[in-house]
DNA sequence: CGACACGTTGAGATATATCAAACGTGGTGG
DNA sequence: CCACCACGTTTGATATATCTCAACGTGTCG
């Protein structure tokens, strides 16, 4: 049951226990993949999908100097190119953070799925929408929040995802990105989120030993990150106090 | 055949007679909305989406104090909400930059139409995906560019889309966009955002004269922007010359 | 005519980047 | 076992991009 990680908790998309089974029966091979390395690149035109089994991988954008973006960090049960199916060809490059398996699914299967089992293809949509909505966090975070709040900011989204994966245990977690990474995802040197982090660990939002990083008080976290986890659509939020309504000023 | 201009120019999901008929069919209204006005609020629960036939449009986030950032503008042909039929809930707001022109279908009618039409439930699927792409390009370009190269990409960017709806003469277009929206985009102020489209003017990458955008040396501008089209997935790419390989560098 | 939205300019403040260097730590080979 | 190296973190000093505040001009619209 390889496919029993997918779409976790995701309230309206759950998979049935029918539909694991098929997603189970497409999966033609399981591949372990080094850290740090690139799986595909922009421009490839890819006929698989694959998703994550065991790892933390990204995928990221690279501009002529070799500066890196990161626009999406995948864990255990996600997708990591399922656009790339009705896409056919990817506009960013894929690669893992640390050693992964990743579970691949031919494209071919994913057709006759979803002709047959159109609810399944509604899932499987709905899971690509679900990597939309966090880019488009991600873009508010990076265009107005301010460093630390920018860091906090995906300290929780990282929190509230592993979380909801059983990855956590409600305070603590392991998170295995290098103060690069984090920089290379919310738009900062390294050298800055190193500043920051510093800044969290003062003021008792954030410690981390061996990469196991634990957030004492979230909700105080969230406050400084101005997150709030409604976009990852979740069945059992982890935090009760949501859903605050937002006033919406004049533009700047 | 309001959904004419759906999906026009992108390669593999252009609609066939037949498919912009059936979605023709299921519009139920078509509503004027005024300039400036939300239409949708993060939160609400909708049962229908809808697509721009005439104006400009926009998605965005706002945090507690009223800064916002635009995640998406909307052209016409371009659904606004379609991520709500397998999301359901909206994660952020969506409203008009100008008076627009708006075609509604309900989620039930499509809901029956992919069932029937597998094949157009793919298209509707890639378009969006189409929006997940361009979010990730605005991750990339707030993320990693300097506030010229910023405004530069946007505009590079608003110009290829408008150009696959005709909406260009080859270097000229209607860009009916503040200043201040422009920098609701691109993550900058106002202020900067003139400083920067000076700079644009002087190097005679730019002018405008009531909001009609030229854009004399688009090459150059895409340059200074690092812009590549690729990510629009257009069938006839504006630019001749692209799909350059990029090097992949060392995180910062 | 006044109010308002938008663009423009100036001066000063500040957040973040850049450059440079040192430090720990784990792994590796001799 | 030690020397060495690669990698990530930490710190300091300085540069610079961008923001903020403030003011003014211009056109539009009621």
């Amino acid at each position: 049951m390889l496919s029993g990680i997918l779409l976790a908790d995701r309230g309206s998309a759950r998979l049935t226990v029918e539909e694991h089974r098929l997603l189970d029966e497409a999966i033609t091979e399981v591949v372990d993949v080094p850290a740090r390395s690139t799986l595909f690149r922009a421009g490839d035109q890819i006929d698989v999908s694959a998703f994550v089994v065991e790892g933390f991988m990204a995928r990221f954008i690279a501009d002529r100097t070799g500066l890196r973006q990161l626009v999406a960090v995948e864990v255990p049960g996600e997708f990591i190119d399922l656009h790339a199916f009705p896409l056919t060809v990817l506009d960013h490059d894929v690669g893992t953070i640390t050693a992964s398996r990743i579970a691949i699914v031919p494209h071919a299967d994913l057709d006759r799925l979803i002709v047959e089992h159109p609810d399944l293809g509604r899932k499987l949509w709905f899971s690509t929408l679900l990597d939309a909505a966090q880019h488009r966090q991600w873009i508010f975070r990076i265009g107005r929040l301010s460093a630390l709040a920018r860091v906090s900011h995906f300290l929780c989204e990282m929190f509230v995802r592993l979380n909801a994966i059983g990855r956590t245990d409600g305070t603590t977690f392991h998170l295995p990105m290098t103060q690069a990474d984090i920089g290379d995802v919310c738009g900062l040197s390294s050298i800055h989120v190193n500043r920051v982090i510093r800044q969290l660990r003062d003021q008792n939002l954030y410690s981390v030993s061996e990469k196991d990083v634990s957030l004492p008080d979230f909700e105080g976290l969230a406050k400084v990150g101005n997150f709030s986890e409604r976009y990852l659509y979740l069945r059992h939020p982890f935090s009760a106090v949501h859903s605050e309504r937002i006033a919406i000023g004049a533009p700047s």
